[in-house]
DNA sequence: GCCATCTTGTCAACCGGTTGCCAAAAGTTG
DNA sequence: CAACTTTTGGCAACCGGTTGACAAGATGGC
């Protein structure tokens, strides 16, 4: 009764699920080794080191390799050489879409270079961000940090364990891809100069975002040449819901225009406007960054100053994996260019009347 | 002259790399046996299995390997056992916001778990999606799919070899997380026919879109309840840009009022109807399907059947882990509840003239 | 005080690749 | 054809955990 009987109905989902459980995609170096008559060794060579076997051998090898859908074990390979193929992505907050852009851009650029990509998130926090860094640096051979709030000195000892890029923020001794803010602001800051706008209300985002201060920084240069009067501001979160309890502050500065830390804080910040009785552009014009999903849904669509975010999450992937592979150069900052997207939330002053 | 010499300035960077390369992370177990005096199979168990070996020492153990911040090497782990404490999300498109909030709750799950989230995207194809399912399935314990755009059979076929669960689509014998679509759309179209609509297109999704099918049949089914009309069109891509490309096939049809697929092909369509002077909602209703980041940008805002795409992502990764640590039922299927949010894009047929 | 039972730790094999070292085979040269 | 160089393939150790089998020690019953 307790004996195994081969005709017992009840012994067929277990011997069907043999093949599934064991012999499904687990064809060893071994298997092939044996079919082909080969050493596994040499079926080990024929597969990962080009040139090293004969061109006889290395056609054995392939067809057994090929008849038995051979696929290695990456946790096998990873064992001894510390490889994984793998590269961790970190971003501050996975609902914000300045990351979307980002993420997209470093998957695309992951998987054409046949490495894949783990994301994790570090909800706006310094130690949440660096205990994902941590856990990750474990199993990636490298990682991306996008707009870390960490501190530089973490960074630089991530830095010296495996290759680190950074975007959105520099940090000396460690390669890193940022938008060059300097162009896109003065484009933005010389065109509301032009219409007229003399007081600029700049909306800060996080204290630690150093991406926040180089475009605060951004903006008073551009003032000071246009003769504008910058004034800055303090804003909650870098949301929509930011945005919106920013409104009273920026009404209070008696600024004609406003330039934003990003676009979700120019987004909640013209509804709240516009739920109060102010037109945009005519009564108060908006700047925001970042050019995210969404800015031309607004209506009048937001006036921005773009980050090409795609091809920074593509420059930085393609920076660490030439890392990864020893070809990358030192520690250098890739800059890449800003420019303004003028759209309708900015404009010419309307003398109130 | 080659002997190393431990005053030798030159000798104390190599030195120092050591501890950097080898012992920054690898600590092994057998460290930890050799500092406890005891043997590394006991430490082993003594970290995984829990009351296997005696309180004292488990606790001897435990200190030694906080002494020497142990840390697991996954992959040593996985390869004898195949667990990797990862699982799998495949989205049709990352840039699609729709998935946004189900990456993100799949995400926050998996983390609250100490499972680590690899995405992958299928880029709406239902060969890509197979392929980098295949590959995820040797390195994960399980996999999500969110819309999947592949065979059933092939569904079939992957959870028989690990555990899956699918999103946004019913697949026979795998577990499926959906909106319940029923209740959002007859609301929709309750709301539409009380404010006069009797004629309602409908604007498809792919072809291949299971979700897109049900939405249909709901569509149909509350139209015949309140005696309204439906129409069928199709869009290219279940996009922006594809909504836009609708509007002409919308305004053809005659219909006073529209229900698209998803909010993108909406707001393509209301931005490209507003852009050729039709008035919205005064001359067309507009409801979209999701509620995604940014529906609400718009002028008006995009009245919506909200899909709880977050919750379908916690719950779809609650539904798998359970099941990879064999406390899963079986094969049901969970639904989550669609409701209408009612914004400014529909409304009364205005008598035009 | 002896034997049965349970607890706890050890031994050794194993997961599936990689790689340094070495010897056999093949190719080259005089 | 011998001597020498270059290819090519095999052996075996190793990466760092896990786990079945087993034995020593602790506990308990009679």
């Amino acid at each position: 009764m307790t004996e195994p009987n081969p005709k017992d109905p009840a012994a067929i989902p277990d011997a069907a699920k043999r093949p599934g459980r064991d012999g499904k995609s687990n064809a060893t170096i071994y298997d092939i080794a044996k079919l082909a008559g080969v050493n596994p060794s040499t079926v080990s060579r024929a597969l990962s080191k080009p040139g090293r076997v004969s061109a006889k051998t290395q056609k054995l090898i392939e067809d057994a390799a090929a008849e038995l859908r051979y696929q290695v074990n990456p946790f096998a390979r990873a064992l001894p050489t510390g490889r994984t193929n793998t590269i961790g992505l970190i971003v501050a907050d996975i609902t914000n879409p300045t990351f979307f852009d980002i993420i997209r851009g470093a998957q695309a650029t992951a998987t054409l270079r046949d490495y894949t990509l783990v994301l994790a998130e570090s909800a706006e926090s310094g130690v949440t961000e660096l205990t994902a860094a941590r856990r990750m640096m474990a199993t990636a051979d490298g990682l991306i940090l996008a707009s870390p709030r960490m501190d530089d000195n973490d960074i630089r000892a991530l830095a010296a364990d495996k290759p680190v890029v950074v975007i959105n923020r520099e940090v000396d001794g460690v390669p890193c891809v940022i938008p060059d803010v300097g162009k896109g602001i003065s484009e933005a800051v010389r065109s509301l100069a032009a219409n007229g706008h003399r007081k600029l209300a700049f909306v800060a985002g996080p204290p630690q975002s150093w991406m926040s201060a180089r475009r605060w920084e951004g903006v008073q240069a551009a003032c000071e040449w246009s003769r504008v009067t910058p004034v800055r501001l303090e804003s909650s979160r870098p949301t929509v819901d930011g945005g919106r309890q920013v409104a009273r502050d920026v009404l209070a500065s008696g600024a004609t225009a406003v330039m934003t830390y990003n676009d979700l804080l120019a987004i909640g910040l013209m509804q709240e406007l516009q739920a109060g009785g102010m037109a945009v552009p005519d009564r108060i014009s908006i700047v925001g960054f970042d050019d995210i999903f969404g800015a031309d849904f607004t209506t009048p669509p937001l006036t921005t100053v773009r980050s090409p975010l795609g091809e920074c999450g593509t420059a930085a992937t393609t920076r660490l994996l030439d890392l990864l592979v020893g070809e990358g150069g030192d520690a250098g900052t890739l800059r890449v260019e800003t420019e303004l997207v003028l759209r309708g939330s900015s404009g010419r002053v309307v003398r109130q009347g």
